[in-house]
DNA sequence: CGGTTTTTGTATGTGTACAAATCAGTTTGG
DNA sequence: CCAAACTGATTTGTACACATACAAAAACCG
């Protein structure tokens, strides 16, 4: 005898989800107009770990290999990174910041760390501290 | 005399929240692959305010008009939604659910409500409910 | 050693997602 | 009442995001 469950769309988690992350991605390119948030998201790591391989840099910033491909063409475009084939393996193309790259990421850090913050602006700092701690639990 | 702040990528609200994301998609296409979790929002929300128009229903899930468009295209090539002109308001396109997405709702909503709670399991009840009102205050 | 399996990069197709431009229709204000 | 402002829908262009399929190279293993 259970009731029908009557489905509420703005409780559901995925909904949320989507919500906040286009508050976010609207943060972001309104601060930082040169790249994506995906971009940036690979430029960072770039910065943090150094060259790595096409493959490679794609899992370490969760995304596959399609469109880890694409994401690195267009940062290519804009001169922002640099692949080059590997001499050990033959199958590898290594990615890398380029000068420019390094530039935009040390010209940027500083606004992308206030969007992070613009993005939690309503929450006060423990609240914070507890979402990111609940967030980093649902990976 | 500030430290340079260093980015940590893995910290940050917005990559959090892609992957969290990720993982939500994952388990709702392995559950219910018929439609995305998009065109389940818009099913959900016409099921639950009955015919709206194009725009409209865009609003009613946070999609701009150009998504809108094309979310409603692809559930009305799998018969699930059918638009038809609005007789008051010329320039309206009044979109409904058609029986087949009544039934395709009704028979799936259960299996929604369970990716939902899919997304959330590894978090207990108390912890749930902490992340989804931090959420909803970030929207 | 040689064959099977994996890994890497690439290509293609589908589906969000938004900006910007356009056009038709509606509402409002002078 | 009519021009101006607004709204609804569509189109185009760019950018993720993943599935799938493929070729080449490398790793593994019996």
């Amino acid at each position: 005898m259970r009731k029908r469950p009557h489905y509420v769309l703005d409780d559901q988690v995925g909904y949320l989800l989507r919500r906040v992350t286009q508050r976010h991605l609207a943060l972001f390119s309104g601060a930082i107009p040169q790249v994506t948030t995906t971009q940036f998201a690979v430029i960072a790591r770039l910065a943090e770990a150094g060259p790595l391989s096409q493959n490679h840099l794609g899992r370490a910033v969760a995304m596959d290999a399609a469109t880890i491909k694409g994401v690195v063409d267009r940062l290519a475009r804009q001169g922002l990174v640099t692949t080059a084939p590997d001499a050990g393996d033959k199958r590898r193309l290594t990615v890398s910041l380029t000068d420019q790259g390094q530039v935009l990421f040390a010209g940027t850090v500083q606004t992308a760390l206030g969007v992070s913050e613009g993005t939690l602006a309503p929450l006060d700092g423990a609240e914070r501290a507890v979402l990111m701690a609940l967030l980093a639990r649902l990976t």
